[in-house]
DNA sequence: CTGTTAGCGCCTTCAC
DNA sequence: GTGAAGGCGCTAACAG
């Protein structure tokens, strides 16, 4: 029932050489050679081990697919898209997962679990730190990163000073003043990382209209309970906000839900405007910075895909993000100018 | 840089069989050799090649994981618990999505991708045919399957029948009779998918207490906007309605959202309850049964590991669901009993 | 265009 | 308890 190239080979009346250049579609083999090893081949159910091939060719046609969590909109997503663009290339993805712990400063990704078994690694989200990244980069494997890049890395993501400013323009072109910002814990924020330049692209955004921001940023979960804590403890010290620009659209929703609990209305007593496209943020009518995650797995899956072959790819790939205006942002009730 | 068994092997100054064994923990080798080869390879940062060990040993430690979506609540939480779980046991999980194609009746699984790749294969919630499952037997690999289970093979997931009877006897109990059920696509729904499970367990209880079902049952995606698309074709047609038992909290939220389009109130209006202990559920209030999807990950992936070791293990696994009464759900307004 | 010949790096009997 | 040797199944030069 397992048979081998040797089987393959005998039946089709040719070498085990002859078989593997064959069915790997590889040149300088007839098109009546190869038609008969492909017939041969079917007829005995052939399937190739990939450990010999991987170990003979040095090439595992897999990919390390390496992520905080799998369980959030945003890394399903590019997973998901991820994994379809291997697949169609027939390469394999190798799901990693690891925790990422506040408390300790630990070495959170061991690369050893990599070596030799990938072509390629894809870093999901995962706001590394230098030496982990230069870790990773010892194990010499095509590098990719998704949503959190590293500087001076081959990246995909998003413009997020660009987007968080064009966020807050959309909320003081309403005639919003008092734009407060949700952002993420300030232990995950390495510079580089999104939550890190959506705050800065909210600040320079308020500067360069001269609205002030002091005690406008406030830090959370990345998430819905972060959002709504988030948004209640924001609407403790300042009541008088009439916008906010979440980082993302879980903490928009939590914010809304915050508002809630306390009798305000959105927008009539508060906007609010989120980041991602979230598919519950579009049913709750959320006005938010679309991204399209699942297609900057896809690219990114390919560029690593690119660089395996040797091809250039280029260093750094940013995805756009659309303002789409839904029913949770609109002008201020009462104008205060 | 990449040392390999034969230079442990001379470090330590014993043959790559010790050092295989010392490596490996097997028995017959002493403390004092196994120390000894251990630091040899620390020192040369030896990491085996898990091609040439599959090749020799014909095992992979490897399992592959499949599953439709990653980027739905239920899947990518039983993906996440099951990798960490075998990253536990040192073994690898390789993702496989599959497209669940709802136009042609395909074969939608091809097992020979997972051919001599894995040692046992995890279903997730991939509603199969029986001939896709025998495909998948054929394969002679351990397999288990979470969340959609197939007669006769081992299985982790819930008592959906159960677990709907629960939430329908709740509704009633408050005193509800116009209880209304939104499930699934029919197309997806084989005879032992948990989307028609719930919906016998709904119509059993429904029955049992002498209700009536008659127009009270609407198909639709198994997703927010689904949920609201059927909810408002079920207010058409039914507006006496005053109960919901949705097969999933997606798509009991898109069934609130719905009901708030049409400026009815929940629970005054119409109670809702879903299943799954979806975390935005929990925030919008949503009463619910709520399942451990994380778990039955966990769960799944120690029997197919103790399944590879040739440890026997009981045929199924049910979870428990709860009931958590949050605010969706109360007493109708009008009693017409 | 096709066959021959070496390995790839490790595991696994089988002797010792 | 340890070593020697033969594969595991395939790929990759070379020859021809």
């Amino acid at each position: 029932m397992a048979h081998g190239i040797v089987d393959v080979a005998r039946a089709a009346g040719v070498s085990t050489a002859t078989v593997s250049r064959a069915l790997r579609g590889l040149p300088n083999v007839t098109a009546a050679t190869r038609e008969r090893v492909r017939r041969a081949a079917d007829e005995l159910g052939y399937v190739p081990s990939p450990s010999a091939a991987s170990l003979a060719s040095g090439r595992t046609r897999t990919i390390g697919l390496i992520t905080p969590w799998v369980a959030h909109w945003f890394f399903a997503n590019v997973i998901e898209g991820a994994e379809r663009a291997l697949r169609v290339e027939d390469f394999d993805a190798l799901l990693y997962t690891f925790e990422v712990n506040r408390e300790v400063r630990r070495m959170r990704v061991d690369p050893d679990v990599l070596r030799r078994r990938v072509d390629g690694v894809l870093v999901v989200g995962l706001p590394l730190e230098s030496e982990e990244v230069e870790a990773l980069e010892a194990l010499e494997y095509p590098l990719v990163f998704v949503g959190a890049g590293a500087p001076g890395r081959v990246t995909v993501g998003l413009d997020d000073v660009a987007t968080a400013r064009t966020a807050v323009a959309h909320l003081a072109d309403l005639g919003h003043r008092a734009i407060a910002h949700l952002s993420g814990e300030p232990d995950d924020c390495l510079p580089w990382s999104p939550a890190v330049r959506r705050a800065q692209g909210w600040r320079a955004e308020m500067t360069a209209r001269g609205l002030a921001v002091d005690g406008l940023e406030i830090h959370g979960h990345f998430d819905v309970a972060g959002g709504r804590a988030s948004m209640h403890a924001l609407l403790d010290r300042r009541p008088d906000v009439t916008a906010v620009f979440a980082a993302s659209d879980e903490m928009a929703m939590g914010a809304i839900l915050a508002l809630r609990d306390r009798g305000l209305r959105v927008p009539h007593d508060v906007s609010v405007v989120g980041v991602d496209g979230h598919e519950m943020g579009e049913h709750l009518g959320l006005t938010t910075m679309v991204q399209n995650a699942h297609d900057q797995g896809v690219t990114a899956a390919s560029m690593l895909l690119e660089m395996i072959t040797g091809a250039p790819v280029p260093p750094e790939v940013v995805f756009p993000t659309v303002l789409v205006e839904r029913g949770s942002t609109a002008r201020p009730h009462v104008t205060k100018s």
